[in-house]
DNA sequence: AGTGGTGTAGTGGTCAGACCAGTTGACCAG
DNA sequence: CTGGTCAACTGGTCTGACCACTACACCACT
C-alpha cells in the first residue's frame, strides 16, 4: 500500500537559499560574466551567515558552471561551458543505461544528425568543409587503426554539427557520441565496417559540397541505419567470442 | 598577441578528488542506489581528510542529483531524476539567449518531434492513446484560455514524447519545451491561432491512432512550421504595442 | 624611468571543535 | 502491544584558526 502523507517539507538549507539567490542575480545578469564576486568573507557578513554556507552554495553554483574559483585571487563569474550542459546529460546516460539504451541512443540520433547533415548541407562556410574533408581524409589513413578510425568518425559528426551554425545541435551531439564512442570502437571488429563508414562520410561531404541538403540528410539517415546494425553485429561477435552467450536478437 | 603558457596547473582541490572517487564508486555500482553513505564524520577520518572536505563534495553530488541527503539520518545514493539532467540544460539555454535562439530551439525541434511522431505512432498504448485525446480535449476547452491552452500543448508533446516507449525523448523535449514556453504564450496574441494549433493537435491524433506514422510525422512537421510562424507573428504583435518598434523581419 | 625584490593585505582551501535540531532505535512503563 | 522517554547519531550551522597563494603597493637598485 502506497504511502499517505509522503510529503516531506524540509524547508531548504540556507545553503540552498545562498546559492538561489545568487545563480538569480547572475541569471538576470545583475552580475556579469568576469566580475568578481565578494569574498566569501564579505558575502557571509553580509547575508548574515557563516562562511561555511557560502562556501557550500558557491561550490554548488562553480559545479553548475556558473563560476570560476581562482584560489588566493576569488571568485568570479563565468560564461557556461557547454560541456558543463553536456555533461550532465552525459551522467545521466550513463547511470541508466538499459540493454536498449544503444537503440534508444540511436533512435534519437537519426533526426537530430539527419537534419544537421540537411543543414550543414544549406550552411556550412568553405572553413567547414575544409575540416570536414581533412577528417574524411584521416578516416581513410586509418582503415586499419581502429582508435584513430573512431575518433576521425566522432570528429567529422561534432564538425557537421558545428557546420549548421546552429550552437543546440553540437550541444546535443556530443553526450550521444560519447555513449556510443565503446559501441563504435566494437562495430570495428565487422570486417569492412571501416571501408563502408568512409564511402558514406565520403558521400556525405560531396552532397554537401554540392548543396544538396536532401540527399546530405539521406546519406546521413542510411549510413546511421547501417552504423546501428553494424554496432549490433559487432557486439555479437564480442559476446559470441568472449562467453559463448547466445544472442537471440540476431 | 595570444598568450603563451596560459596553461594553469591548478591541481584538484581534496573536494574534488572526495567528489570524484565518490561518484566514480556509484556509477561503477559499487555503493548501489538507496544504500546509505557512512557519515560524514567517519567519512573524513577515513579518507584523511575534514569534515568540511567530505561536506562540500557530498554538497555537489548531491546536486548532481546522485546523493539525497536526509537531515538527522544520513546520505544516500539515489537514482538521478531526468529532471536533473534537463535542469543543467535548461540552464545553459537560459544564459545563452540569442536573437536566434528561438529559431534555433525550432530547428532541434522539428526534427526531434518529427520522429516522435513516427515513432508514437508506432508504439503509443491504449493509455498513451487515452491521455492524448484527453489533453486534446483540455486544449479544446481552452480555447479562450492562453496560459490553459499552452499547458495542455505543453502536456500533450510530453505525452507524445512519452509514447515513444524511449526515454530519451522525454529527456531532450524538456528543456526544449521549457525555453519556448513564454514564446508560445506571445504566439496567442495571434487571431485563430489556438483553433489553429488545435486542428494540427486533433490530425496527429487521428493519424497516431490509425497507426499511420508517415502521417503522424507530416502533421507534426506542418504544425511546428506554423507554431515558428506564429510565434514570430505572435512576437512582433507584442513589439508594435509594445514599443512601436518596426520589424523588418516580417 | 625602469627593473626587480619585498612585504603586506586579502583570498580561497583546509582544519578542528563546538552546538543545534532532527531522526533513530532501544528501552521501559503502562 | 502501546506509547513515552532517552541516548546516540546524523546532517546543518557557526566560529576561529592556519596555510598557500595572489595581487598590489612600495622601495631599493640600476
Amino acid at each position: 500500500m502506497g504511502e499517505l502523507f509522503d510529503i516531506q517539507l524540509s524547508r531548504d538549507r540556507l545553503y540552498t537559499q545562498v546559492a538561489d539567490e545568487l545563480q538569480a542575480l547572475i541569471v538576470d545578469q545583475q552580475i556579469k560574466s568576469g566580475e568578481k564576486l565578494p569574498s566569501e568573507r564579505k558575502l557571509a557578513e553580509s547575508l548574515g551567515v557563516s562562511r561555511t554556507v557560502v562556501r557550500e552554495a558557491i561550490r554548488v553554483l562553480s559545479d553548475r558552471g556558473l563560476l570560476r574559483i581562482k584560489p588566493g585571487c576569488g571568485t568570479f563569474v563565468q560564461d557556461m561551458r557547454p560541456q558543463k550542459a553536456s555533461a550532465q546529460f552525459e551522467l545521466f546516460l550513463k547511470l541508466n543505461k538499459s540493454p536498449r539504451a544503444t537503440q534508444e541512443l540511436f533512435e534519437v540520433r537519426r533526426p537530430i544528425e539527419g537534419q544537421m547533415a540537411y543543414l550543414a548541407a544549406q550552411r556550412a562556410t568553405e572553413q567547414d568543409k575544409q575540416k570536414l574533408g581533412q577528417l574524411v581524409d584521416m578516416m581513410a589513413r586509418s582503415l586499419d587503426d581502429p582508435e584513430g578510425y573512431t575518433d576521425a568518425d566522432v570528429a567529422f559528426h561534432t564538425a557537421l554539427a558545428s557546420a549548421t551554425q546552429n550552437s543546440l545541435f553540437p550541444l546535443l551531439l556530443q553526450p550521444i557520441t560519447e555513449m556510443l564512442k565503446a559501441a563504435m570502437l566494437l562495430s570495428q571488429n565487422v570486417a569492412d565496417a571501416s571501408r563502408l563508414g568512409l564511402g558514406f562520410h565520403q558521400e556525405l561531404l560531396a552532397a554537401l559540397i554540392r548543396g544538396d541538403s536532401e540527399g546530405a540528410r539521406r546519406v546521413m539517415l542510411d549510413h546511421l541505419d547501417n552504423a546501428e546494425q553494424l554496432v549490433k553485429q559487432g557486439a555479437s561477435v564480442v559476446s559470441d567470442v568472449g562467453s559463448h552467450q547466445e544472442n537471440k536478437e540476431l
